[in-house]
DNA sequence: ACAAGAAAGTTAAACGTTTTTATCGTGCAT
DNA sequence: ATGCACGATAAAAACGTTTAACTTTCTTGT
């Protein structure tokens, strides 16, 4: 048996296909009484409106494009794993509307452009969602040129004003270090995402602001940027711990840099609150896994992500950037008291 | 200025639309000569096919419906994060083809079961990718039903054959149990998934023939089914490690279980390597920045995740299922010796 | 030389909607 | 009584593509 259309309505009803899909539309054209045989009927038969129908005459996709950054396959590090909590995040909001998640996995920033600038050309998606926003991001020139709906996962800082969702990483920085220099620490190191990207620069910023306030240096072999791999937690603490002033604190961007912070202890003989301690953003609710568990910033990426897929079905109505944006402040969960060892 | 049709390459080229389509199609019916001068006009004014028109006419969607099981919103566990590298890899295999990946998050079973049946009843994709396979499943028998291509991550063991990727549970629990074995270990605690779910079974007969093989007793205080997150690893290893016969070895079936076991470690004062040691399964590469760094075996998720893309386009080609089958044998990485402690 | 058949295009219909425009009563003021 | 506005529905066109059916032209075998 075929499947059932307006056409198939329109025969049951009596009435002409035009007004069955007004009806269907709520259109007030249509008086409520026919309405309800509309209505009826539809449900009788069991009609499901056929989109490609609707995409094909209104031009609308019904689809979010949501570009997610992931280094390529053979790239086997332990990176951008929260995205799958974003993403389903972002579907949960739009289940009850006509729109679907449509995933675009690009490589890099360029190709992340290039795919930006496909949608927004051909039209393949109604609105978009982004991640990895840098300071002055060419994608959010792009998007805002051609007047394309969209919301940013992370803020940007020289761009014109658009539709964002971000954690505060000022506030959470300028926390972070006010704790931990007030437990007594002296020494405390940044390790911070790739220096393009905007939250990168908010943070460093905060941090250079937080040591004046502090009346400490600034030292730059104590900040080091770069991809949020455990390698690069790892890494950076090899390096900065044989420095002859070593740091007596880790701020680790992320729970993937942090964990690999703790394999740069161990391979040290580092011990955590004793040599030195680490702090970290955690979007995971992972390191109160780690041993021991560590202080953390704690935002249950479930917020940011149905704000996200709330933000875009908002901005695709129309409404204005400028009342979609959000900066939300990580809990602080101490699970240390971090002080600086007296006896070290 | 209107997006070009083929309409737009007919006037251009002075055919008709009927040979324009047949053209760009590399119907046999087109001269060479003819379909060059198309060519040539359609890259001239920039022209690209308008899916929606394709998909009201042929009815295909050009969607892969990749249903992704995640805990709700407010389910606070590091669960399913390899998701989004998996959702990545498959994306990139449909690169070259016309077909996307559209998301489609559930909560639990019976949601994607009602999903998939929505999907194949209204034609909402050309394909499906599900994961969590049981031994049982009636999403494959829904879609089998109908006709409908899929493949699964995750073998199934009662149902028909179709086109499946997994990786080797049974050689792998074999080979490791063997390891362990051979070792020393006598109490070997094994941290499965679900019960319910297809690999679950798998490891645990391979388990209780290692034990059989290896002429040691089974006994089901030393196994544990639940959700793979760290909360469950950490938990049983703080139940069994107070047995009066204690494990002296833990099969982790992921990473995040075994994450939650070395915080159970550390919880019990245990110390790896010495009281007890921890073997797991990984796909993200992060057992190695554990400390210490374990013996696990490692498969890459890229390489699964490419096959299931490959394997659903070739399926909605017509492929027969019993040609798309794959065991993935995962490699085993020694980063402990693992020796049962002698003087213990 | 001519019918038959192939080759290469064209015409026209169809997919399921939405939306503009037209039609047709009906009630109301003049 | 006549014209007019209005409310409700119908008719028809349009979105961009594919494809079945048809036409025209050219080969080819007898």
């Amino acid at each position: 048996m075929q499947r059932p259309t307006i056409k198939t309505i329109a025969q049951e009803t009596g009435l002409s296909i035009a007004t069955v899909s007004k009806a269907l539309k709520h259109s007030p054209q249509v008086r409520p009484e026919t309405r309800a045989i509309v209505i009826e009927a539809a449900e009788r038969v069991g009609y499901e409106l056929n989109m490609h129908g609707v995409q094909l005459r209104t031009g609308k996709t019904y689809q979010v494009a949501a570009i997610m950054t992931a280094p390529g396959p053979k790239q086997n590090e332990w990176e951008g794993v929260e995205y799958a909590q974003l993403l389903s995040g972002i579907s949960w909001a739009l289940e009850d509307s006509p729109y679907r998640v449509s995933l675009y996995a690009v490589r890099n920033f360029e190709e992340s452009q290039a795919v930006i600038k496909q949608i927004v050309s051909l039209k393949k998606a109604d609105g978009i969602i982004i991640s990895g926003t840098r300071a002055d991001d060419p994608r959010i020139r792009t998007m805002q040129a051609a007047d394309f709906p969209f919301v940013t996962y992370g803020t940007s800082i020289h761009n014109a004003p658009h539709a964002y969702v971000d954690a505060d990483n000022e506030q959470m920085i300028r926390v972070s270090m006010a704790r931990l220099v007030e437990r007594g620490h002296r020494r405390i190191a940044l390790l911070n995402p790739l220096s393009d990207l905007s939250y990168g620069i908010t943070r460093l910023e905060a941090y250079k602001r937080a040591l004046e306030v502090a009346g400490l240096a600034y030292d730059p072999a104590l900040v080091a940027h770069g991809r949020l791999t455990p390698a690069f937690g790892r890494e950076n603490v090899l390096t900065m711990s044989e420095l002859s002033n070593a740091p007596t604190a880790y701020i680790c961007a992320n729970e993937a840099s942090a964990l690999g912070a703790f394999s740069g202890f161990h391979e040290r003989g580092l011990v955590h609150g004793r040599d030195a301690v680490i702090n970290a953003t955690d979007d995971l609710n992972v390191s109160q896994y780690f041993a021991p568990p560590i202080t953390t910033y704690y935002l249950p990426i479930s917020e940011p992500s149905s704000l996200l897929g709330a933000y875009i079905l908002r901005r695709m109505e129309g409404e204005p950037p400028e009342a979609l944006q959000t900066l939300l402040m990580p809990n602080l969960i101490e699970r240390c008291d971090d002080r600086l060892n007296p006896n070290r």
